[in-house]
DNA sequence: TTGAAAGCGCTAACAC
DNA sequence: GTGTTAGCGCTTTCAA
């Protein structure tokens, strides 16, 4: 900002007053036509810029949204985010996006930062780490609006946008059940996060309602990070009844555990199925193919974007919904096939 | 921010001038350690937070940076943005991340709203659809530093970052070549864009150099997007000499065509020879897994974040250097083995 | 329909 | 080392 034509220049240049050019600036609508188009029409001539600064100030607002994921590439979350800011930019906001990198240290600091630059409402996934939700809490007594997404947790007036994990796991628990799998595991993430915590129990749920064994190997907790996955492949092989079923909480994850247990001799299907999460397109491009359970990024975005802009713009109140679920879907494919 | 507590509150507290709080608050050198320690000890306690409207409309500037990539969601770009990110984060700086769709419109009306927010800086990876560059003329005029990573354009004052093109594409080519393919075939991205003009070239020059033909087949224009694989395949295995050997200028696709290849009865490597671009992690799922070229997105991102703060900062002067080649890398693997 | 003027909260030049 | 004060550029109440 530095070729600075105020709206006083504009009002010096036209015999107005600032306020006027404000006005019209906003079209406001106790201006003449008449002047409102020779403001308008100068604006443009002289390349008039608004000043955002002086204009939040002034408003106290930003007209900008901030938002804290886990970390931004991956799939899915550039995916939903991809989605927010589709439907920000539309209506002209802007998105301030920071990582987490899975650290509730660093989830603090976003937080802080995001409160200072002001934003109007705050979209967050939540770190891995995270367990204390003070940092957060700056936003309600201020009464910005806070909304939660796929790492969600429940903190009073703060929306949520999810999808069932906990009926989701059971599906993939009791398609790999009807697909003959009798000995069957889970890999999760991290188990502080309810979603692996529902995804693990609608799966035992599952099993429980088929009088399956639970066992110690019935559910391995990972970070769902490729680089580590040769312990579980030891643990899958290692186990003194032989797996015939996996239910893995990320398809990428699941792809990498299909490749390694290929090395290791183990045939998917025959051997042992594989049920995946996310509908990544990775699961298209395995061999085989792998079964998952749909999850819609890139909706889930779009409505984070549109519920807290709507409620913005004050067209609906959100602290009375408390929680949306999105609808997931289990797509069957080669990999838990007979 | 709606629990105002101003500087002049803290002032009024603690009997100081409004100038020596914001002073304090800012560790100016000129204000006595006791009575800092006393101030920042009272905005501790009474949880004051700055208000950066005021004091970016007092700097003009924002301490924000502003990015436009053509879309956030491909494994590339959101490595490349966790990159920027991740530097911009450490040392306080905010990202508003707008995508262009791959739509010239789009990506003016994204650079006007960035230029309104009062971004420091710009960093952008250019639409496909882009064929005019007045948008960014804005920035330069103002001196707000542009630079351009990955899909750039020569503007002048405007450093570019991206990878040596023109000699990935003649390795890609020689691989090929060297590996006893005669019939050879590039699938390109938007050749309207010099990344994708630069691979072709460099792989024309390997097939030049060995006296290899260059007919019709030996160049696809494509938009990389997956859905629209089919009419490839189809061109590929209708062409009247048997193709034996393509290079792709994407990962993502190039699983897609082996994929596709395969069903259509084609065997990789055997049949044909494949090798793609970026060394995303699906080139490691594939069966076979994918030859490919490694194109460091983090680093670009960390490089492209640094570099532009480091010259807000004023430690070094962007304008100077023109552009910063990434070093690529041939990976090879059973896609184009023998 | 338009204008005057008082903020919005912070910074920094200039005084003391 | 600290205080006074004049901006930064826009919005908006109140008055005309």
């Amino acid at each position: 900002m530095s070729k600075k034509i105020t709206i006083y220049d504009l009002a010096q240049m036209l015999n107005v007053s600032p306020a006027t050019v404000s006005r019209s600036l906003n079209n406001h609508h106790s201006i003449s036509d008449a002047t409102k188009k020779r403001i308008l029409e100068k604006a443009e001539e002289v390349g008039y810029r608004t000043n955002k600064f002086a204009a939040n100030l002034s408003n106290q607002k930003s007209n900008t949204i901030g938002v804290i994921v886990p970390r931004l590439n991956s799939y899915f979350m550039s995916t939903v985010l991809a989605g927010i800011e589709q439907v920000a930019n539309e209506v002209g906001y802007n998105l301030i996006i920071s990582q987490s990198l899975e650290s509730e240290e660093k989830e603090k600091i976003n937080a802080k930062t995001l409160l200072d630059s002001g934003v109007d409402a705050l979209l967050v996934s939540l770190a891995n780490d995270s367990k204390d939700y003070k940092h957060f809490e700056h936003f309600t007594t201020r009464k910005i609006p806070l909304l939660f997404f796929d790492r969600v947790i429940d903190l009073p007036h703060c929306p949520t946008i999810l999808i069932d994990n906990l009926s989701a796991g059971y599906e993939a628990g009791k398609h790999l059940i009807e697909q003959g799998c009798t000995n069957l595991m889970h890999i999760s993430g991290n188990l502080k996060r309810k979603l692996y915590e529902d995804r693990y129990k609608g799966f035992k749920n599952a099993l429980l309602e088929h009088q399956l064994e639970i066992n110690d190997y019935t559910l391995i907790e990972t970070d769902l990070d490729p680089k580590n996955i040769q312990s579980v492949i030891e643990t899958i092989t290692g186990s003194p009844k032989k797996i015939d079923g996996i239910f893995v909480a990320s398809d990428n994850y699941a792809a990498n555990c299909i490749k390694e247990l290929k090395k290791a001799g183990i045939r998917v299907p025959q051997d042992i199925k594989v049920v995946g999460f996310n509908n990544d397109p990775v699961s298209e491009i395995i061999s085989p193919n792998l079964t998952t359970i749909n999850y819609p990024g890139h909706k889930m975005g779009v409505l984070a974007g549109e519920s807290i802009i709507a409620h913005l713009k004050g067209s609906i109140n959100l602290q009375s919904t408390n929680t949306i679920l999105l609808r997931h879907q289990l797509i069957t494919r080669e990999s838990s096939s007979n």
